[in-house]
DNA sequence: CGAGTTTGACCCGCGC
DNA sequence: GCGCGGGTCAAACTCG
């Protein structure tokens, strides 16, 4: 089973789909946390389990031998943990079900919204990855400036570009990308101008990178306030370099707090239009839920801000409807 | 001078 | 086998 099957994970607003900036490792609990039946320390090989979860039986001897038992029950427990998160996040959701809509659904909406309404800054960076089966694949939309005609997606990696070809289904060029952080990095990306939105830069990414990020893209902190209006902005490493909307990308936890109350939601929707296709709702979408199931499991700090979060939440709607 | 880009040629898989 | 199209190579070129 790969991870393009999983989907939503039951009761959770979470789909988890591949990103070029997660290390394997990370990978690994992503898969076990989002879908029980995915536990699989090993990458592919242990993928091949039908089993249920990680279990060292299923591995080959020489397996074995690479996951440590220490690192087997680190992995566990750490599985174990977020397991209590999500039943907390599960009782906290299920108290919400009577709802109108579920929280997650306002959530989702919101984030659709302030990613259109952020069309003020140099550039916008949503995000969707898409996951394929056995190679890492991801896709990154970018919107910049439609009079800006380079091929340049800002994510924090060194890429040298090797090749450019019209292709039959997008009079825009491809450009072909190699990762030049790392001499042996293996991931590529290709940069394409969407065919239905040319101020808008679609970014496959194939492969995972063998090394660490040279330089995570930071974000104001005064970008995100639960009162005020979102304005994501990313600090990138060069401060030469543009801005660019890559917030709830780079820091999750601060992202949450671009989930605001159904009410605000709901007065926000009144006075927007919409201009989103749903494909490109429903890729932020899963954007945003990738990047909270990364941080959960990447994050120990995201977890109980995600349930402080959403505790608030429901503290906050029932002030106003009582009000 | 080194690193990155450009661009035509080439390779290769796929469908007919 | 042939043509097509996507992907890659590599020499020439540009730029700092």
């Amino acid at each position: 089973m790969n991870t393009a099957s999983l989907g939503r994970s039951p009761g959770l607003p979470f789909a988890i789909e591949g990103n070029p900036f997660l290390d394997t490792s990370l990978d690994l609990k992503i898969n076990s946390f989002g879908n029980p039946e995915n536990h699989n320390p090993m990458g592919d090989a242990a993928r091949e389990d039908d089993d249920g979860d990680i279990r060292r039986q299923g591995l080959s001897p020489k397996q074995k031998d690479i996951v440590s038992v220490e690192e087997f029950n680190r992995i566990t427990a750490e599985n174990k943990k977020l397991t209590e998160m999500l039943c907390r996040y599960g009782d906290l959701q299920s108290q919400m079900v009577p709802r109108k809509r579920k929280l997650e659904e306002y959530e989702w909406d919101n984030v659709i919204k302030i990613c259109e309404n952020s069309a003020n800054s140099d550039e916008e960076l949503y995000l969707r990855t898409q996951e394929s089966t056995r190679t890492k694949v991801s896709r990154v939309y970018v919107q910049v400036d439609p009079s800006d005609m380079s091929l340049n997606v800002k994510d924090g990696y060194h890429w040298r570009k090797y090749g450019q070809k019209v292709t039959r289904d997008n009079p825009s060029p491809r450009a072909y990308f190699k990762c030049s952080f790392a001499p042996c990095c293996p991931v590529k990306k290709k940069v394409q101008r969407s065919v239905n939105n040319p101020s808008l830069l679609v970014a496959t990414y194939e492969g995972e990178h063998n090394h660490r990020s040279p330089a995570e893209p930071k974000i104001t902190s005064q970008s995100f306030t639960s009162k005020g209006q979102p304005n994501p902005v990313l600090v990138t490493p060069n401060p030469s370099s543009h801005k660019t909307n890559f917030a709830w990308y780079s820091n999750p936890i601060a992202a949450l707090d671009l989930f605001q109350s159904p009410r605000q939601i709901t007065n926000r929707l009144a006075k927007q239009p919409v201009h989103e296709t749903n494909s490109e709702a429903d890729s932020i979408k899963q954007l945003l839920v990738q990047q909270m199931v990364s941080s959960l499991t990447k994050d120990p700090n995201f977890a109980e801000a995600l349930v402080t979060k959403i505790s608030e939440r429901i503290f906050e709607q029932e002030i106003q409807e009582f009000v």
